[in-house]
DNA sequence: ACGCAATCTGTAATTTAATTACAAGATATC
DNA sequence: GATATCTTGTAATTAAATTACAGATTGCGT
């Protein structure tokens, strides 16, 4: 609960004088934060103790801490919480809280997933002699993504969104190659097919999906982001920004894993896209 | 901006000693709130002057006022904040790092968006005949999402990754259609010449992409995210994630305004899917 | 209604924290 | 290599907050 609820909130529970104070913070909250306690004793008509045993009766160590609490509860921001789109939304409602629920997904994943699994796939995709991306469904546009990513690398990659085709790609693994198989749920058959097929054949097999999912049984390694979705409701929209996102990391844990000298291919081939863009400065003619 | 970002931002016009407070900041803004200038001095292993210098470069009145200011930054529990990954970064840095800045990314886009931007392309989607998403590179797999989101709705969809074949959708184009060009920069040639293409054949066209780039003077409608991520130099990263977002609004905004009766289509969609799919209870046999 | 106890409240002293002034050191510039 | 500019730290000063204590107020039982 917030300084502000708990001033309302306890407002019965305020002597007279620590009344006058809550009044004159509750009528002028952002005053308060820029004064000294001398200041708002006086605007408060009481003694400075007064305001300070006022902020102890608050849990707050005293009055900076006071103000402290207090500038948090008056930060703009809205906190970030899954919020469900309504029938009734207009686009300023649901435009923010799709943000919102967005970036409260992120901040669990960030804090659900496990680093030591990021560190050791890593370490694997480093050592790979070529790479698999594997996604079905809304998941395929994540696999196209890392191959996207990953291709600036000068590994060969490969990313198939077709059944066939990621088949025919595992049943041709072997010892060295890294399948990545993408899938929120886990539990799309055909790709725990894949899976198994390509750990027959010796490859290594990275899940990005649900734990304990039919998926990741089939997996030498498992990356979970437990983003409360139910894609079987819903689109999947937040559960696949985190996938991307963790897609990102391995990118990043892959070339600062490869050192500087390595990191001198990506600026070529930024520098092969220029050919295809218009300046950055001078569009204008 | 907030303080965090600002501390960020400045990082290079620091002085040395300033720069190892900036640190200590950056790495535990919590205990800095709750720490006295002359145990942060000694964390920085820095004068307490200096650490007051700090703040006023800050443009805040001394430490007592920046503690103020960063409190209400971390007032959303997670300081949201673009911090580049540097080289000697272990997976726990960097993995936070990327998640932190995606977050941030995606609170500037939502300060920035235009709500009546995203009204108008809503509308026009609704109403369009046929959809047509185009991307190159890191937006292909953007376009790919698109497509797999707004398929649902039961809507003609097309989307397409190769420039020749995009070329032939926009030649193709008529009047009730709607294209969707996405790029980062706005600066990819070829994808203006197919929202040129597009346009001279009386489809609409959405870009999603930056302000004021060719790209936008092409489109009929922009939604620009102005995420702040330099992508001649780093890989396109949180941009897209943005990007993605944003599709994630049009296809909500597409749902709810096609009224209650439209969206049991999508649950025909999703049942459709239950088949390919382990079931959700007991898949452990 | 009176007195005792408990609770408030304010004054003044104390402590703590933050800021300023100044000087020494480092760095850049010519 | 000398001078000027910018950094940084030490010590002094000032400002702010807290504590201790005493006076005032309120509530309660007789």
């Amino acid at each position: 609960m917030n300084v502000l609820e708990k001033i309302v909130n306890s407002v019965n529970s305020f002597s007279k004088s620590e009344r006058k104070v809550a009044d004159v913070i509750l009528a002028n909250p952002q005053t308060t934060i820029h004064s000294s306690i001398a200041a708002l004793a006086k605007m408060a008509d009481v003694s400075e103790p007064t305001v300070n045993r006022f902020c102890r009766r608050l849990d707050t160590k005293g009055f900076p801490d006071f103000k402290l609490h207090l500038a948090q509860s008056l930060a703009n921001g809205t906190p970030y919480v899954n919020r469900h789109v309504e029938e009734e939304d207009g686009p300023e409602a649901y435009t923010a809280k799709i943000f919102e629920s967005t970036m409260a997904a992120l901040d669990t994943a960030r804090q659900r997933v496990d680093i030591n699994t990021i560190n050791r796939a890593v370490d694997v995709l480093t050592q790979a002699k070529k790479i698999s991306f594997f996604g079905l469904g809304a998941s395929a546009s994540v696999a196209h993504d890392a191959q996207n990513k990953f291709f600036r690398f000068n590994v060969p990659v490969v990313c198939f969104d077709d059944i066939v085709m990621q088949r025919m790609s595992a049943i041709n693994s072997a010892e060295g190659d890294v399948v990545v198989c993408i899938s929120h749920t886990g539990r799309t058959k055909n790709l725990c097919d894949i899976a198994a097929i390509a750990r027959e054949n010796d490859a290594t097999v990275i899940g990005v999906t649900a734990y304990d999912s039919p998926l990741a049984k089939e997996c030498t390694l498992v990356l979970s982001l437990d983003v409360p979705e139910d894609t079987d409701m819903y689109m999947p929209m937040a559960s696949r920004v985190a996938q991307l996102v963790l897609i990102d990391i391995l990118a990043t844990g892959f070339t600062l894993r490869r050192g500087s000298k390595f990191r001198e291919n990506l600026k070529k081939v930024k520098d092969s896209l220029r050919g295809s863009r218009f300046d950055k400065k001078d569009f204008n003619n």
